[in-house]
DNA sequence: TGACTATACATGTATATACAAGCAGAATAT
DNA sequence: ATATTCTGCTTGTATATACATGTATAGTCA
């Protein structure tokens, strides 16, 4: 929303003068725009001032600098909203319920191909395996099928993960930079719905995610749900996406 | 991650001064931090410079300025990580695919309790209520279930959306503010297996949106899609959540 | 003609100084 | 006891000046 107070911090009008030469097409993505001290002597302001306004608009990624060599209007990034990232443990407790879980498996393991290309590791190569149930006050609400790559978290098997979740242990560790996830719908396999205690035609939210530290792929994980018992959502302010 | 390089410019070294107490236990959520004079002498770096480093921390969302008052650190916030918001043509097209929709239902009607609550609106008022399919190269690929506040989009029955699809006509007209979103996965009822042409048995995924255009509840959708044909999802950084 | 140097211009960072605006609390007046 | 004014401290904004760093281009020399 526009802000309307008046009179505007001369920074500010700073910035609107350049976001109406973006907007009004004036100045398309790529052009170099006036250099600060261009700016200077068309607006008589100071050079503090327009660095101040120019790097807003810079971190706000409307534009792009290079030290040395200039401004330029940047590409127009999708509008995006923010989704939030919470353990399952957090949820259930936010809820006022009881988290527990159920190990069906923990080990070390060859990846297969699609671990290991999800991971970014040679086929073969020895990942963390852990497939568990989440519970809900008693109630099976979330299956969690998870690799880790070992060079990332290297004592991730010696965690209890009926005390603190595999999310949680990672999230302790490492800071999570960058994260793909992929929300879509499909029938559980017997086997699923047998841990998840439903029927074969409920129908299930699957979420995949894969998430970095840095440079490093460090977890692959498919949690699945079923439709009856769980969703995904939440509400946020609007944003332009744009990388950090 | 961290920003290894040196020498640290001393705006960034007095941002990592304030982080460090904010993150090792030193200052609490709540706690007032020194003033900017008080930096200045502890630092000895210039009033400027500390306070475009607080300033910057300010927008980043770790600490919150009151004018006249002082720097409190801020809640923590739940890491987020982005959503794309777009319209289904777009997606369609991204794939290479032609988007087609036929109008199952256009037009003005008093507004049942559940959607008069979803737009913040007397029950019984008129909104504007669209009720279409959309289809990717033939194929029904999405049921979309729109109300409107016409408050904030008086025209929008007027528009042909068979050529333009609904969220493109009010993104064009509004800008969107804040949205509220919620993901889930549920079996489609008689009439909509009809029209999406797909068996009682498919698992599909719902995605439900409130938008607003700044503090005007502006539409409420509902989107329902076949499982096996659609997913959300994508990949960004991550970021802290915080309002701006 | 290519390599090297110098120059100009750009952004990046920093300081000193000043004034504006907001707020909380102390001091004063009624 | 209450209202008003004043003071001190806080953040917000702005300017002038300076130096650092990066880049592109022109000029010079072998």
């Amino acid at each position: 929303m526009l802000d309307d107070t008046w009179p505007r911090p001369l920074y500010q009008t700073i910035k609107d003068y350049v976001l109406d030469h973006i907007d009004s097409g004036k100045w398309k993505s790529g052009t170099r725009i006036p250099s600060e001290s261009e700016i200077v002597k068309t607006l008589g302001a100071s050079r503090m001032t327009v660095n101040r306004a120019i790097r807003e608009l810079s971190v706000e990624g409307h534009v792009k600098r290079i030290q040395g060599v200039g401004t330029f209007v940047a590409e127009p990034k999708p509008k995006a909203t923010l989704f939030e990232i919470r353990s399952i443990g957090d949820e259930i407790a936010a809820r006022g319920s009881k988290h527990s879980s159920g190990i069906i498996l923990q080990q070390s393991e060859p990846a297969i191909d699609a671990v290991a290309d999800a991971l970014d590791m040679e086929p073969g190569a020895l990942v963390f395996h852990v497939y568990m149930v989440h519970c809900e006050d008693g109630h099976p609400i979330q299956i969690e099928d998870r690799y880790v790559n070992p060079a990332a978290a290297p004592d991730f098997l010696e965690e209890d993960f009926t005390k603190v979740t595999p999310s949680d242990h990672l999230l302790a560790l490492l800071p999570v930079t960058e994260i793909e996830h992929t929300i879509s719908s499909r029938l559980a396999d017997e086997d699923e719905c047998e841990l998840l205690d439903i029927s074969a035609s409920e129908p299930c939210l699957e979420l995949c995610r894969r998430s970095w530290s840095g440079s490093r792929t460090v977890t692959h994980v498919r949690l699945l749900n079923p439709g009856s018992k769980y969703n995904v959502g939440g509400r946020f302010k609007v944003t332009d996406t744009h990388n950090s």
